[in-house]
DNA sequence: TTTTAAAATTTACAGTTGTAATAGTTAGTA
DNA sequence: TACTAACTATTACAACTGTAAATTTTAAAA
């Protein structure tokens, strides 16, 4: 975890597209964007540009065209934001940031079925664990 | 609900300050900032500033200097920033979203029966409820 | 009332982002 | 092999941000 850069919004847009799947040229990109999306090509090969002069994107030529893949995992990304989001509105408070998110969240049952299967699990393990929080 | 102004990151650290207390000297505000906030005078005017011209602040003389005071609420600012943050991350997937944090973050006890409780409650009314969810 | 010190306002400046247009390169095609 | 269409790379430009310094205003002090 070398030191992720940051992503802007429209940059994610693309990393998420990328992370579904990959290798993929910016055509193939460009036709993965969810509906609505009202980019020319030139824009979206700008970020796809930042996004490799960031080191989150790497490519291998193929023809006349680049195959682009993630140099970044999703999972580190999604973490990072998560944390960055976390400590600018909540300060940090991650319970509190979770009551308020199912306070005004609908949720289906079988989402809360599933919350509840996961703290239930999780009831059980913070007792015996040591504040610590990582385990291999 | 007009419209919400954006507010930055940096911003924010102000806004969060001035909804806890207020109305508030600049003066006042710098002796807020969460410890280790390296940032001059001149630069936290700067953000008031700018938040006044995005209508997230208003103020009234007192004296030499201003009361500031918010013209947007905390509840507002915090929905608008999290469905951002929903969408950008989580492609709106509240139900993942929130399965991801619940793995990621360490709880207390306490916390984790806070949620188990709210969950409770919300299984009695989502088969109530029509989909809808907006009530008074 | 003039001075002055603190506040607010204006200006600065580089980096990021959104949004492309334009220029340069190159792999196929004629 | 020369041409061209498709790709990539470079350049553009304004708005927003982080970070202040310089300037102007003004209430309080002398």
């Amino acid at each position: 975890m070398e030191k992720m850069p940051k992503i802007s919004e429209s940059e994610w847009e693309i990393m998420k597209i990328i992370w579904r799947e990959n290798p993929m040229t910016a055509e193939q990109i460009v036709q993965h964007l969810p509906e609505g999306t009202d980019w020319s090509d030139q824009t979206v090969r700008t970020f796809i540009n930042r996004l490799m002069k960031k080191k989150a994107l790497g490519y291998q030529k193929s023809g006349r065209s680049y195959l682009y893949y993630p140099l970044i995992s999703e999972k580190e990304c999604v973490r990072e934001e998560s944390r960055s989001f976390l400590n600018r509105v909540f300060n940090g408070a991650a319970g509190l940031m979770m009551t308020n998110f199912l306070e005004e969240t609908q949720l289906s049952d079988q989402e809360i079925e599933q919350l509840q299967r996961i703290l239930l699990e999780k009831q059980g393990k913070e007792t015996r664990d040591s504040k610590d929080g990582s385990q291999p």
